[in-house]
DNA sequence: TCAAATTACTTTAGCATTAAAGTATTTAAC
DNA sequence: GTTAAATACTTTAATGCTAAAGTAATTTGA
């Protein structure tokens, strides 16, 4: 680096963090999705696993929030999530300006046969990586999300 | 999930964990967009910062297989990079075909400020995540980035 | 109660990325 | 030495995303 107001020890190990997070989440991410059924996109894909991770239903705008993009990304994700019949989209009994979006039958049995789809992937991943390594990182992984969650728009 | 065929506490398990990364990935990396100094890209950042981190020199084709984007999205970021005096393109002397990339001082300059504006974020991370916890992580992680990066095209 | 502000979603223009086709150069084969 | 194949980069059409403007419904507040 420069030899004026040099970057904290920390910062430096940080920004390497983050980095190497990075890295991880787009080479797993390019694998992934090579993996995935004809015609579902890794943002389609994330949608559908959201419905079976977080909760069962959500409108447009609780949706695009959880993946930090704009309203109008979304619109456009479920209008195409709709024509497949993965997720079936009605309008909110309690307010006429929200709609509720749900993931159909069909769209659970795309989602798990995506995952299938993975399973020799990780296999190979195992063997090289032990599972109890992988659950102690998740452990820290997820308070770091967590943690970033809490704070997104500070 | 369903009953047929369950999927393995593995792959579950791998699923999960690169899912928390690709979340991680993606808040962290929206939080350090809103810092990058005016006009620069996250793909532009990207390139400034793997001048710095692996190798002072390089072609857009080695440039676009680090990053996983086609030579197209390359030649694009470059030639952005270039306008901005960020990178000096010429041509390789040893190929016709290839050319030689390099960052300037401008550009290096550029890429420690994006880094100095981050500061205030990473010392509230080190606030709550003490750095000897960040550190095992790191450890950790080159692993698994090593070890995706070697078999990314099997 | 009714006008202004807010909220939720949609549409549109601009930009980055991809796949595929195009151009130029080098290497290989005979 | 000439031709075919491979390599490296560029260009182009299509797609997905963002920011911003647009539409409609709901809430607020005098």
């Amino acid at each position: 680096m420069a030899n004026d107001k040099p970057i904290s020890a920390d910062a430096s190990a940080l920004f390497i963090y983050f980095n190497e997070i990075g890295i991880i989440a787009q080479l797993s991410s390019a694998q992934f999705q090579r993996n995935l059924p004809d015609g579902l996109s890794h943002s389609q894909f994330s949608v559908l696993n959201w419905f079976r991770r977080v909760d069962s239903q959500a409108s447009p705008g609780r949706l695009a929030t959880a993946f930090q993009v704009t309203a109008g990304a979304m619109t456009n994700t479920l209008k195409k999530l709709e024509a497949k019949g993965l997720v079936k989209i009605e309008p909110d009994e309690l307010s006429g300006r929200k709609k509720k979006v749900t993931i159909t039958l069909k769209g659970e049995e795309l989602h798990k046969q995506a995952i299938t789809a993975s399973a020799p992937m990780f296999q190979e991943f195992a063997k090289r990586f032990p599972m109890e390594g992988v659950a102690k990182q998740i452990t820290e992984l997820r308070k770091v999300r967590e943690y970033l969650d809490e704070r997104r728009y500070r």
